[in-house]
Formats: C-alpha cells, sequence, structure tokens
DNA sequence: GGGAGAACTGGAAGCGCTCCCAAACGCGTG
DNA sequence: CACGCGTTTGGGAGCGCTTCCAGTTCTCCC
C-alpha cells in the first residue's frame, strides 16, 4: 500500500522557496523575459529541490490552451481500428508528439455517442488540435470539424468536399502503378475488385485503375465493387469469375480483399500468376505471406501519421501548410 | 474562414438564466441532492437552451480529478505498437471507456523522454489512471507505477514481481494445448522456438511447453531462444535444424516467427506438416495465410483490452477486483 | 398555530496558474 | 544631485467550476 501521495507542489511553494513572486516563478517557468539572472537561477533551483511539476489542468484553464491534441477515427464500422494501418498511423503521429509537450487521445467516433462527443470536444475547443481519418462519404463530422474554427488536419480526403489541410497518399498514382505494371507484363483482360465507393481511397484507386487502362487502350469494364475486406474480396472474386471467365489479371484495391480473391482463385484451379495475375494494396504483413507473395502498392504509412502530426503542429503555431500528398510505389513480388 | 468561435457559455449565464445561484446550478449537473424539482429542471431548460458544456478544466482542476485515463507502451522499442495487437486491444478499451465520459490518451513510453514523462505524469497524478503494458522485464516504470498511488491496471505481467491488478492471457496454458495437440498428433521429438525471455509472456509460453512434454515423458532439450519476430524466427529455425535435424514438430511462441520459420522449412525441403508440425501462437491475420495455413493458439485481445479497462474503472471507482487470466485457446489449420 | 427538523438556497472560498498593470528600482545623463 | 527612462517586480484579478456552510424556506405533527 505504499504511495506516493503527498500534496502537490505548487507555484507559489517555488516562489515562497525563492523568496520571490509568484508572477517571477511563473515567467521563469514559461521562459518569458524580464527576470534578472538571479532570481531566474533561484526560481530553477526551487523547482529542482521542490521536484515541482506544473498542473496541467490550472495551466490549461488559465491559458485556454488544452495540452492535447485528438486523433479521431470516424467510421461506422467500429472495428476498422484493429486494421494495422491505424497503429502504424499512431506510432508516426507519437514519434513527433514525443518532441513536444503535447498529449495524444484517442476517440473513435464510431456510434451516435462518439459522434456526439467529439462533436462537443470541437463545439467548447476542448483540444488544440485534431488529425480526423473521416472513413465514410457522407460524413457531418467531417464538414463540421473543417468550420469549427479548431485546427483540424485530415489523414485522407472526404469526398464530399476538399478541406483546407490534409496529408493523403497518392491512391490514383498507386493504382495506375500498378495496372500499368499489369499492362507491362502483357496482360490485356485486366479487372478490378474495388474498395468502398463511399469513400476517397476507394474512388481514387478505381480511377487509377481506369486511367492506366485508358491510356493503354484497353476495356474498363471488368469491374466489382466491394469493401476493402477478406470476405468481400471472396465475393468479389467469385463474381468476377462468373462474369468475366476470361480475365487474366486483377488489380484489388486492398491486400485483404487480395488474400481473399486469391484464395478463390486458387480454388477455382487457376494458375496465380500463370493464368491470372492479382496485385493488392497497402503492402501490409499479410502481403508477404500468402502463397504466391503479393505484389502490390505500399504507401508510407508511418509518414502518414508523422505528417499529420507536423502540419497540426505547424496549424497550432499558426502557419498555413500547404496539403500534402505521399508517394506510393509498387512492391513486385510473385503474383504477377 | 467560416468559424463558430464565441465565447465559451459558462455555469454562470445558465445560473443566471434558470434564475438560480451557479451553487444550485452545480448541482443541477452533477446531479447531487437539494435541488428542488422545479429548479432542476429551469436549469436543464437553460442547458439546452444556451447549449452549455462544461469546461473540463475548470472541473478538474476544481475536483482535481483529470477525466482522463493514460493507455501507455512501455517498451524498448518505438515500433512494437505496430503490431495489431495493439490495434485491437485499443478497440477493446475504448468499447468500454465510450459508455464513460473518460478520454483515453495514449503514451508510447518507448525513448528516455516518453519514459520521464510518464513518470511525471504519475508523480503529480495528472492522469485518472493507468493501464500499462510493461514489454521488458526490468522495465523500472512498472514498479514505480505500482506504488504511485495511481490506479493501475498492468495488461500481462511483469516479470520482476506479481502487481495488484492486472488482466493475462494463459499463455502457459495456451502453450501446454498447443504442445499436447503436437503430442497428440503422434509426435515425439518436439522443439521449440521461444519468445524473449525477458517478457512474461514468452517465458510463460516456454514453461507451458516443458510442462506438457513432462507429463507426455518426452524430451524438452529442443530449444531456441529468439524475439517474436519473423526474422529472429527465421534465424532460430535455421539453428534448429541444424542442432536437431531429427525434430518432427516445433511449437512457435509467436504467429510471425512461425511464418518465418515456415519458409526456412519448406526452403529445407521439408514437408509441413508431413514431416514436420507447426503451431504458432495468437491467431494474427497471417496465420490464416501462410501456406500451409498455420494452427495456432487464440487469444481474446479485445477481450482483454476491455476487461484491462474495466478493471481500471473499477479501481477508479474504489472497489478492488481480482486479477483476471483469459483463457486461450487451440485453432486448428493445416500446419498440424 | 407553533416549533423542530429536514430540505433547499446562494454567498464565498478555493483549485493552481497566467498576465496585466502599477510600483519600485537601477542607471546614465545634464 | 536630481531627473527620466527602461527594467524588473509583485499584487491582484481572473480562468470556470465545485463545495462548504450558514441562512432561509418548507413540512409535518402535536
Amino acid at each position: 500500500m505504499s504511495d506516493l501521495r503527498k500534496r502537490q507542489v505548487t507555484l507559489d511553494e517555488v516562489a515562497e522557496r525563492a523568496s520571490v513572486s509568484r508572477s517571477v516563478a511563473s515567467r521563469v517557468l514559461n521562459n518569458a523575459p524580464h527576470v534578472s539572472k538571479a532570481k531566474r537561477e533561484a526560481v530553477q533551483r526551487a523547482v529542482t529541490d521542490l521536484g515541482y511539476v506544473p498542473n496541467a489542468s490550472a495551466r490549461a484553464l488559465a491559458t485556454q490552451q488544452v495540452g492535447a491534441v485528438v486523433l479521431a477515427i470516424s467510421s461506422d464500422n467500429p472495428l476498422v481500428f484493429a486494421d494495422p494501418f491505424f497503429a502504424e498511423i499512431v506510432v508516426g503521429i507519437s514519434s513527433v508528439l514525443e518532441e513536444t509537450e503535447l498529449e495524444l487521445v484517442l476517440m473513435m467516433a464510431t456510434s451516435a455517442r462518439g459522434q456526439t462527443r467529439l462533436e462537443r470536444l470541437l463545439r467548447t475547443r476542448q483540444t488544440d488540435g485534431l488529425m480526423l481519418m473521416s472513413m465514410h462519404d457522407d460524413d457531418p463530422l467531417a464538414q463540421f470539424a473543417e468550420q469549427s474554427g479548431v485546427p483540424v488536419v485530415f489523414g485522407g480526403r472526404p469526398v464530399a468536399f476538399e478541406p483546407r489541410y490534409y496529408v493523403d497518399a497518392d491512391n490514383r498514382g498507386g493504382a495506375r502503378l500498378a495496372t500499368e505494371h499489369l499492362v507491362a507484363t502483357g496482360r490485356t483482360r485486366i479487372a478490378t475488385i474495388t474498395g468502398r465507393m463511399d469513400e476517397s481511397a476507394g474512388l481514387a484507386r478505381y480511377k487509377g485503375y481506369q486511367e492506366a487502362l485508358a491510356v493503354a487502350g484497353l476495356d474498363t469494364s471488368r469491374v466489382v465493387h466491394a469493401d476493402f475486406s477478406e470476405d468481400g474480396g471472396t465475393r468479389a472474386m467469385h463474381e468476377l469469375l462468373a462474369t468475366y471467365p476470361d480475365l487474366d489479371a486483377v488489380f484489388v484495391a486492398s491486400d485483404q480483399m487480395a488474400a481473399g480473391a486469391l484464395r478463390v482463385l486458387t480454388d477455382a484451379g487457376k494458375t496465380v500468376p500463370g493464368e491470372v495475375a492479382l496485385v493488392g494494396f497497402n503492402d501490409v504483413a499479410t502481403a508477404r505471406h500468402t502463397n504466391p507473395p503479393l505484389t502490390t502498392v505500399s504507401q508510407p504509412i508511418q509518414s502518414l501519421g508523422r505528417e499529420m502530426a507536423r502540419m497540426l503542429l505547424a496549424l497550432i503555431a499558426g502557419d498555413a501548410p500547404t496539403p500534402l500528398i505521399l508517394p506510393t510505389r509498387l512492391v513486385r513480388r510473385a503474383s504477377t
């Protein structure tokens, strides 16, 4: 039951010990000017002697700044966050926040309750900034956040409008890369399994696919829409096979879906990449372990998180950063 | 540049509009007793009319409660959090915190800076509670947290001491299950690739392996220690093969390592499960996509998060919950 | 109808910090 | 030596909320 409870050390005690006024002590702590060298040192000594640490709530109350930013995932599916993608985003964000005094609070605005909470947070500016990853189209939160007056940077772009500040991966470019690769290896009847069409990533990847085929003068009609999930990929591949039995390649908008599709192909007796070539997207761990390993498009997820955090810091500091689109690149493996 | 800035609505304004004193208004908000029905309703009306939301900092300052709990990952490796494992933990935690007014703040105590920060947080009790996942043996933070007087629940157990409150998966039981399964399928020269021996999970899984073989009267000497990573698994499997060429099964303490080991076996021309059977641990997505898919031990990761959060809430409420060990179970796939 | 006790009310004192502002101080100059 | 200017200093008023406490109003019963 040992317990370091002890009452908190306050600024007043520090001031007293250094025999200065509270104001002076405060100025030293925020290293503001107008303090003589002697007193500055006296205060610093008192601080270390007493082990003083400022009380965040009090400071927040006085300055009207919270000392925390939030990362919010807005989605209708409570499980999206279980995607390793977010874990990496968080690592990126943390790595830059670590250099500051800001805390990272996590909100999953996945239920109505969560949405309300986030909304309230913005309305009452109980956060210094927001990083928002909005995972579906008609998300009212996205608009609301953009206009709340709180610094907001988007991770990925909502489809409904173009936010002022965002960082996104070059989904369209990546998809084009992948599809061009398929074309370059001699495929001509190239299908696609898309992600959700109410997410900008899904849309952009679909566009990239279309562009690449248009340039090559190939048919873009072999399309089935799915939802990024493995099961979705499975279903879509069945449908594709039934509708376009002649296809010789598939660009799949996520590795999870590709894993599902791959199983369907194998079960159907198609050889990969012999009869059908397959490209995924994201380059998650799974992509390396399928049989054959997946050729896929890799995006710099940690950088994405890092840049979001940097952009937010800039915003908070009063700058006006420009949106950022991070490059994606093709990772060749054995499925093509 | 639209901006909902507006000054914040304060309790005083609510009180005035409801023509009561601030005290009464405050009592209504915290639904404390000693308020007449009429005034209670008047206040509530004023609150909704004005769209009042209490200021968290002010409340925190007055009550000495922060309204936030932190999840900290203490490790010497900044990348551990990229493990999907944590993403799921977070989902579990969020799902129960969502029912409360508490926020979840995330800290990666991975650098010295992060450690200090966490320490300071505890020392000055700027959090209402802590969930700590300590990922290595000699972590001074674990001890410090345990004695800080702040409610702390551990996720997994440190090896150095038994904390008062923790929730852990039954690693030993799971390992025993896995090994017994190998025995039951007729294997007799069963090796193991362990995790880190300075993590309790690694240790417990090793113990489970030993127990099962001891009961079966089999040899427990075919052991190589590794570090949970895929590369580690690769190296370990090479060593195992060189040292004990006669082995007919391997219990591998993580799926990542198992994936690495599997590749080595296949490359060495060993058939799986024909010549060598393989069992992993964790049941991550990868396990389903290897070739053959991995038999593995599944732990209820989201529940783990959920129970950690529940336990912490109980602790904060002043209860004394009992530690929890969650069951693990064997998932049979084609690698055995 | 009077009185005791319970229920309600609002004033005021904080919680620990920031920051404005008036007062005090030091110093160079005429 | 007095004066003026630029620095440094500390008093004090908040930031918005909770909570103690003393005073007031209601109830209910004899």
